[in-house]
DNA sequence: CGCACCCCGACAAGACTGGTCGGAATTCCA
DNA sequence: TGGAATTCCGACCAGTCTTGTCGGGGTGCG
């Protein structure tokens, strides 16, 4: 299990904006921004276009055009991020790759799906907790604080 | 992000094997178990070899060999058993799949990684508080209980 | 000895990832 | 009015991963 590019790249962009001004400010173009942050622009550029659909960013056209949050950084979690950029944060099997129509039809009792409900929740639950402006002062991050290991007892 | 069929497979195999039963009984052969849990026999064998090698199960070779689990059902995880099909239960871009050697490196400030990091441990915490003895009572599965949304505060 | 079974690497079709490309539409500016 | 800059968008493509299959070799029971 792993996160894509395009969660990352989305990440990276997403911050990349946040820096950059506000709604009031010039937008920031596409290409510039790729070659600020070294990712290859024409990728960037499908990335924004996926973030713009969601409704992460908003875009201008023509000369002049680009692109900057539709929101305040604060609102954007980085749950909306890779929700935009993937399709969703935690795919879950049961629908997508059902192993087996009896087995995982929704009716049927599925020992193993529970797992991974529980296993969504959490995700989603973490993810949604980081808004963007945790990821602009640099260092710290998210809660790198002592939280030796308490034993997930929730 | 999702779980394969490895995980999957190997989940429904452990589960198999938690039923039948233990050290004492006679170990059940890969075909057998993939007939009646309906599952390709040729890739159930594969995902056995793993198993085993991560110390999962045990086989017994020859005529009336076969498979049974190394330990109590008590004592194997979900996340044992994914850690064992996959390489891993979550996997680090960072180290992995790194952006930019520069951006990734360990010691530079990357302000996403402590997102990865995170995550990764809130995947393990849960996926590692769950045994397969919380999967073989089919219905309930690991709380479904109440549990309406606390915000991820931990 | 023969059968049942595990062991193991190679192969392969299809999907997904990580991009690239070419061109159309829109807007600014001289 | 005519570029130039820029977004918009679908098509394409190479490589990797997923989901298996296959064939043959080892091993032990009867």
């Amino acid at each position: 299990m792993r996160i894509t590019t395009w969660t990352e790249y989305s990440l990276i962009i997403s911050i990349h904006l946040a820096k950059r001004g506000r709604r009031g400010a010039s937008p920031v173009a596409a290409r510039e921004l790729a070659e600020v942050e070294r990712l290859p622009a024409d990728y960037v550029e499908q990335i924004l276009l996926r973030l713009r659909r969601a409704g992460i960013v908003e875009s201008v056209r023509g000369a002049k055009g680009g692109y900057f949050l539709a929101r305040e950084p604060g609102l954007i979690t980085v749950r909306d991020v890779m929700a935009a950029s993937e399709h969703q944060t935690f795919e879950m099997n049961c629908d997508t790759h059902p192993v087996d129509a009896d087995r995982c039809s929704p009716s049927s009792a599925c020992a193993i799906r529970p797992v991974w409900q529980g296993l969504q929740r959490r995700i989603d639950d973490f993810l949604g907790s980081v808004p963007l402006t945790e990821l602009l002062r640099d260092e710290p991050g998210p809660e790198l604080v002592p939280l030796t290991s308490s034993p997930a007892s929730s």
